[in-house]
DNA sequence: AAATCGGGGTT
DNA sequence: AACCCAGATTT
């Protein structure tokens, strides 16, 4: 290993530095852009979060802007991105880099993990990209690179295997120029060394890759199974009133979607029909401060809303009623709040023409 | 150690 | 349908 070390790392740069997409966080070592482009491409696409990152940085183009925005503001830029936490936690920690840091970031990586939604990853890329300091980063790119590289099956999702391949991570590491060992290694997964199909034959790493040579490249990385996903049955109430408005609620609480707005929600165990729904005591509450004149079911059908752990069966009760509604918005206002895609969805279907 | 937190691309 | 994405946090 302390002999392929070297011949791994810098062969890595050298494809790294022909190969590399022009993004525009590689244009910068801020610590404001790096920490923002991080967290925005935790878990998610390079092509995915790329808008939303230059909405932010037009939108909050110091930490200090991003800080002083209203958090409802920030969620709404982020809406559709996805694992909201990030948001919060992100507009956090702005407010206390710009108001008890005097707007500078840390420069190392024991005080950037102390950061709320900068964990060990996210510390290691700021730490090196920002401030040339010797910390791997180990995502997702770079388990599978690894793993296949040196034949390493070890789970990547076990507390051993997140250990070994930190370890091996760090002794990889080109301490001369550490951010841009990281970059090249994340960019050869993203780019090469791909989840299905990589194309082996003609990888520069072909005569030394121990997975091609022993033929387990699919086989590699090992990743212990999750549970199946979970079904739910969501039922939204879509109340009209007679001068366009409707009601929207933030859902509050430990789940999905946390501080982010909803039509009022009824979950049940299954699909249910009117009659069934008429008869739960959530509805009944809430059918006891509104005039309903008609009720009617929107789509027959649910509209399956996939998320990684649970798919949400839903289905739109439309309420129309005479009433002025107590906390109501404008049907014109909806599009100014914060709202999962699943509601963002049915907003412009079902608004489309009214 | 396991569960939870989104939405979308790829195969 | 299954897998994964420049992971972090809570249980």
């Amino acid at each position: 290993m302390p002999k392929i070390a070297p011949y791994f790392s810098k062969k890595l740069i050298v494809w790294y530095l022909q190969n590399k997409r022009n993004l525009p966080w590689r244009n910068t070592n801020n610590p404001y852009h790096i920490w923002l482009s991080e967290i925005m491409l935790q878990q998610t696409r390079v092509l995915q979060g790329l808008p939303y990152y230059l909405k932010f940085i037009e939108a909050y183009p110091k930490v200090e802007d991003l800080a002083s925005a209203p958090e409802d503001e920030v969620l709404k830029l982020w809406q559709g991105l996805g694992y909201y936490s990030r948001a919060r936690n992100l507009h956090a920690t702005a407010k206390r880099v710009a108001n008890e840091m005097e707007g500078i970031f840390p420069n190392n990586y024991k005080d950037l993990l102390k950061l709320k939604g900068v964990g060990d990853y996210t510390a290691s890329a700021i730490a090196s990209i920002s401030f040339n300091q010797p910390e791997a980063v180990v995502d997702g790119n770079v388990y599978r690179v690894l793993s296949r590289f040196f034949g390493i099956s070890t789970p990547i999702n076990s507390t051993a295997g997140q250990k070994e391949f930190k370890q091996l991570a760090q002794e990889l590491i080109v301490k001369e120029q550490p951010g841009t060992f990281n970059q090249a290694i994340m960019e050869f997964g993203a780019r090469y060394c791909v989840p299905q199909n990589p194309d082996c034959e003609n990888c520069i790493f072909n005569d030394s890759c121990v997975a091609f040579q022993q033929k387990k490249v699919a086989q590699l990385p090992v990743k212990i199974k999750s549970k199946p996903v979970k079904q739910r049955f969501f039922n939204y109430l879509v109340i009209l009133s007679e001068n366009e408005r409707t009601v929207l609620q933030q859902r509050n609480g430990k789940g999905i979607w946390h501080k982010l707005y909803e039509f009022p929600l009824i979950e049940t165990s299954k699909e249910i029909e009117v009659s069934e729904l008429q008869k739960l005591p959530q509805f009944q509450d809430f059918s006891d401060k509104i005039n309903i004149r008609n009720i009617s079911l929107y789509n027959e059908e649910a509209v399956v809303h996939k998320l990684s752990h649970q798919h949400l069966n839903t289905r739109f009760w439309i309420i129309e009623t005479l009433d002025e509604t107590e906390s109501s918005v404008a049907i014109s206002e909806i599009e100014s709040y914060a709202v999962p895609v699943l509601i963002a969805n049915f907003v412009s279907e079902f608004f489309e023409n009214y």
